[in-house]
DNA sequence: TCCATAACGGGACTCCAGTTCCATTAACTC
DNA sequence: GAGTTAATGGAACTGGAGTCCCGTTATGGA
């Protein structure tokens, strides 16, 4: 690698015009063989010729396989869903939990976010995007729970954050340990699941914690 | 690639002696580089060098790095820790818990995994020998749940492999995907919540399940 | 203990991902 | 709308991952 940063990234002064159609280009690429092929396919060169960009353009820009996986899930993350209130618990939580699992089932967002992961361990910078992706969702997510708990649906001092986390993880464990589908059901038997166990205290958080 | 399979893998005729000492040596020395710099990091040629083995015989009997992390898990799998009985679901689920906690906690096998599940979206075979470990560890547990069900713990038609999947989801999420310490509480925390939610009838089959 | 051959290992070779250099193009400013 | 220079892109180059060939080693069976 060679293109660190020096003095500014490129892009960043003059970000309109072709270098924004560039940059569409090569994610949108980037996308397709992520979603064909997985992560491990991904290789620059070839997504220079797939995007009919310079290769050189692609490696300054980016570098690294990771480098775009990275970019491609900020370009994501923009598109950011507002939350919904429906009034109780559960129903948040299933609303949360559906947007998840559309998500994840999508196979272009599916792949990516399994690109992520897969990159987010080996380089620290994916793995600092991937946890800053989450960390706001999720605080996006958890007023939800502290009205439940102001309507008395869930003890005092339950853990907001880890009631959502708890909506997500079932269905992040489906698509990446094993090949049971993704479906409407799914999403819903986690969204029944956190709920209870929020109700039943399990979320509360214990002294020095 | 060029070694796929003709006529018999190497190393099944004669497993014994020298192969094995070199399956030994090129595992210790994946699972270092694993723990070390992750997947994305783990080329085959390196591999020879520290695991002072010739390149070539790398090459002939894993192929590709995907494929010797598949084999890295295999092995792991043979080591299956016996499940124990505490004679309470709860007490069951957190035994359970706590035995994937520090699984994934110690450095060398927690990098395994990430690396595993980083091959499992770009190659099928890795995808593959993922699914099977996780089926089976599932099945292994499941029947403290029915044992639970036949106690009066949790109602009946409970699906038993989904609230063993549903105390190891929030570990994998929190190993993945956040920051957060993958620590006894945490699995204590999983534990409490799958029971609950499973006593209060979150993963009862519904019709046409 | 000896033999047939499975498995290993060194070395040369190939090919392409990743780099470098510089000419060309086209954003943004005034 | 003219000038400055950020950003792109072609072309040549390079290092090392992955392959191939063949001689050497030592396993497992008789």
């Amino acid at each position: 690698m060679e293109y660190t940063e020096g003095e500014s990234d490129p892009g960043t002064t003059r970000p309109g015009g072709r270098t924004a159609r560039v940059r569409a280009a090569v994610l949108s690429a980037a996308a397709d063989v992520l979603a064909e092929q997985g992560f491990a396919h991904l290789d620059l060169a070839d997504i220079a010729r797939r995007a009919e960009v310079g290769k050189t353009t692609v490696y300054r820009r980016w570098g690294t396989a990771t480098g775009l996986v990275t970019d491609l899930l900020l370009d994501m993350a923009q598109q950011s869903v507002p939350r919904t209130e429906t009034g109780s618990l559960l129903g948040d939580l299933t609303a949360n939990a559906r947007l998840v699992q559309r998500t994840l089932a999508d196979p272009r967002q599916g792949a990516l976010f399994k690109a992520v992961i897969a990159a987010a361990g080996s380089d620290p910078k994916a793995a600092e995007a991937l946890y800053g992706f989450y960390t706001a969702r999720v605080e996006e997510w958890a007023p939800c729970v502290e009205q439940a708990a102001a309507r008395g649906e869930v003890p005092g001092g339950t853990d907001a954050r880890e009631v959502i986390r708890a909506t997500s993880a079932p269905l992040y464990y489906r698509l990446l340990t094993t090949a049971l589908p993704l479906d409407e059901a799914a999403a819903d038997r986690a969204a029944h699941a956190a709920a209870a166990a929020a109700a039943a205290g399990a979320y509360v958080r214990k002294a020095g914690t």
